[in-house]
RNA sequence: CGACACCUUAUUCU
DNA sequence: AGAATAAGGTGTCG
């Protein structure tokens, strides 16, 4: 059976409500290594609209076939999707303070896409120091997509979003440098002779350009490092 | 009725926290230069706790009957003792977050010695290119005093605190420069012969040593300009 | 009452 | 380029 794929999104909103905006990323094998991503803008939003937009774009991008782990911050999301959806579903509904349950749009959209998929949420605090480092690239991503109200992602050639001036940075302990990614495609590129699976989780037809990293082949915007 | 006195105060925190200071100074009648002026070290303490010395000990150098406005950059300082104090003593001194308050018995000190006074309190941003001259020189007093940890002000003849490497000087436009003060002694003193008040908002005493400036007779050391 | 997130402001600095 | 000291608010749920 295929490897669980690990995955982040996360949502922002500058002023809540205010311009706001949605990122997902795809990890590498490693799990630490951003190995596709994307990024949109929403307009005016609240930051829970944009945090569940984040999980449904997520769950629109990636082959329902791949086992998933999602790792968020916002147990708002989470909890929706997860914890308080049946009851929702049971009572019609309402909040326990009566009143109706709000982004009902969004949490039904999600809930169709969770059918029938291998999905494992997983809770990740927010800008923590040795924090998690996709939900990291995610909340910088949709921080920019929300300040410039612009798409971006690894599919655009995209260079990796800025740091946020609110993420704490790692104290003195030196550390690797992670491999770029995302940006431009580098080496070469041949036509598949056999579909396949990227390492993104999504798979690939016959005849579809396909590049080699570091695990396999899988979509030349997905490589992580030279081979 | 009395002329109200223009005066500021500022505190510094050598990285914060660190090593501390605060500082205040009064102003001559034409509301730029400096008249009276005092600057002491904390120890280590935060910025804030040093922001709220200085306006403590501002309060309670100057005479009480005195009409005071006082101009200050922090924020925090300000809001504290005016708009957020009423809540706090409603609310038990909790947070918007629910954790105590910080800095409780400095805010209280100071809502007392504010009781029955009147103060205009007046934010002024810190560190523009052409900035209040009075938040400029209490900026300076109180990192110098942060800095040597030692006390100084006019009372003490100390010269006038060196100017900040932080703080941008003004672009091209010639400039007066203000009269010199604070320093050492010159013109002479004599006996008061009867009681009166000082333009720093003090008032002294018949047989006190005075001086002469330029709108009347106060505290030799309140001297501004030579007559 | 509690939790998580989104922020907004100012200062202190390094 | 970065972090710490402080406060305020809204979005959502149990």
């Amino acid at each position: 059976m295929r490897e669980r794929v690990v995955a982040a999104c996360d949502g922002a909103s500058k002023g809540n409500p205010g311009p706001a905006g949605w990122a997902w990323v795809v990890s590498d094998d490693d799990e630490r290594t951003p190995a596709r991503w994307e990024a949109g803008p929403l307009g005016r939003a609240t930051n829970n609209v944009a945090e569940l937009t984040a999980l449904e774009r997520l769950l629109t991008a990636v082959d329902p076939d791949v086992p998933l782990e999602i790792r968020m911050d916002s147990q708002y999301a989470m909890k929706a999707v997860t914890t308080w959806l049946p009851g929702w579903k049971r009572n019609g509904w309402k909040t326990a303070a009566g009143k109706p349950v709000a982004n009902q749009d969004l949490v039904v959209r999600i809930d169709e896409l969770l059918d029938g998929r291998s999905v494992e949420f997983r809770y990740v605090p927010a800008h923590q120091v040795d924090g998690d480092p996709l939900n990291d690239f995610a909340d910088r991503a949709a921080s920019q997509a929300a300040s410039v109200q612009e798409p971006a992602g690894s599919a655009l050639g995209s260079a990796q979003p800025p740091p946020s001036p609110d993420t704490p940075k790692t104290a003195g302990a030196p550390r690797r440098k992670a491999p770029r990614t995302g940006g431009t495609a580098s080496s070469r590129t041949i036509s598949a002779k056999f579909p396949g699976r990227c390492l993104c989780g999504r798979s690939y037809a016959a005849g579809e350009k396909i590049a080699k990293n570091a695990q396999g082949w899988g979509h030349p915007e997905c490589r992580t490092a030279e081979a």
